[in-house]
DNA sequence: CGCAACATGTAAGCGGTTACATGATTAC
DNA sequence: GTAATCATGTAACCGCTTACATGTTGCG
């Protein structure tokens, strides 16, 4: 499933032009897919050319047309068919566990501050998506709730062994009898 | 932090054939940083053109020559350099998080499938996580131990949010009185 | 005065995945 | 017999990230 399904599929919950499905990225999706622009126009386009969806362009003032994107029928098929038929993926590529992975070879005071840093930015995504579901005014289904909701359980999760656990790499080896003061 | 990198850092543990480490990548490093064959021989062979590494061909019977690596002092150096220096990042690519989130438009016995598929696919690699920690025999510092719980933590919270909530998404919605019986 | 938000796009480059190529041994 | 394990590599391809390109409005 490329940067294209997903489109669509935000698509599925209403009209929006690309400016705005970069900011629905930011806000709910990003903690498990993220993208940017330079990935979104060109699928918009790519989804246009293939029928899936219309465009209609607003003008403005002072500013390049607002182009609104709506899902067609033909769209709404393509989608329900792929989501019914692909193998859905999950993976993570984290240099910062890599890092931490080979924590015999950082120094001290770069790990803490990066075991502090990580910790920080999680609580940040962790208010984030707090934030962003709270108003509760959406049309959005249920299944937007279960995934934000998803990702704090997870963040909270990391958060916490972080905290309970970062003590195993930062003192030290205490083998061969290093820095033994008694 | 690139393979290049990885495979560096997994050389600081110890010599090792590119075999050896793929085994070593599927048994504790999938989770968080996956790659396959395709990556790690072209790694081992810049390592060791950087002068990162030593490479001695071990003769097999039937089978290539056994080539097996060891890290240099320059290659620990370099390596000790890019951890102390890169910019961590961490991020997770889910397509079966998309696929929740566009839980309205995939059927609901697919829903239940990849669900069910998912749950197990996490025990199991709970599992292999558990049983690669058990032996305790390792030389390996414990980081690896941390990070390998870390994983487990994660696992185990996804298991338990996907359990718990995803009657969120099998329900039907309820709204608009569809196929309400009284 | 400078920065953030609004708004859309192109294109080079990069790293990684996938498929291909080869081939003996051992266990079921 | 056929699958898995051992063992190493090459190369095309592909999608994504990054940098570039442009320009106005409004806030502090």
């Amino acid at each position: 499933m490329d940067v294209k399904t997903v489109c669509l599929g935000l698509l599925s919950f209403g009209e929006a032009s690309g400016y705005d499905l970069k900011k629905h990225f930011e806000s709910t999706i990003d903690h498990f897919y993220s993208t940017g622009f330079g990935s979104i126009y060109p699928a918009l386009a790519a989804l246009a050319d293939e029928g899936f969806v219309t465009c209609t362009a607003v003008p403005q003032e002072g500013r390049p047309d607002r182009k609104v994107y709506r899902i067609t029928p033909a769209g709404e098929a393509a989608l329900r068919e792929t989501l019914a038929t692909c193998e859905p993926m999950h993976k993570t590529r984290s240099e910062f566990l890599a890092l931490l992975y080979f924590a015999h070879m950082v120094p001290p005071d770069r790990l803490r501050e990066l075991i502090d840093g990580r910790i920080a930015g999680m609580q940040q995504g962790l208010e984030r998506l707090n934030a962003s579901a709270c108003p509760a005014r959406h049309s959005w289904p249920a299944s937007v709730q279960f995934v934000q909701g998803f990702g704090a359980a997870l963040l909270e999760a990391a958060v916490r062994y972080l905290r309970e656990n970062r003590h195993l790499l930062e003192t030290p080896p205490a083998t061969r009898g290093r820095r033994r003061v008694a």
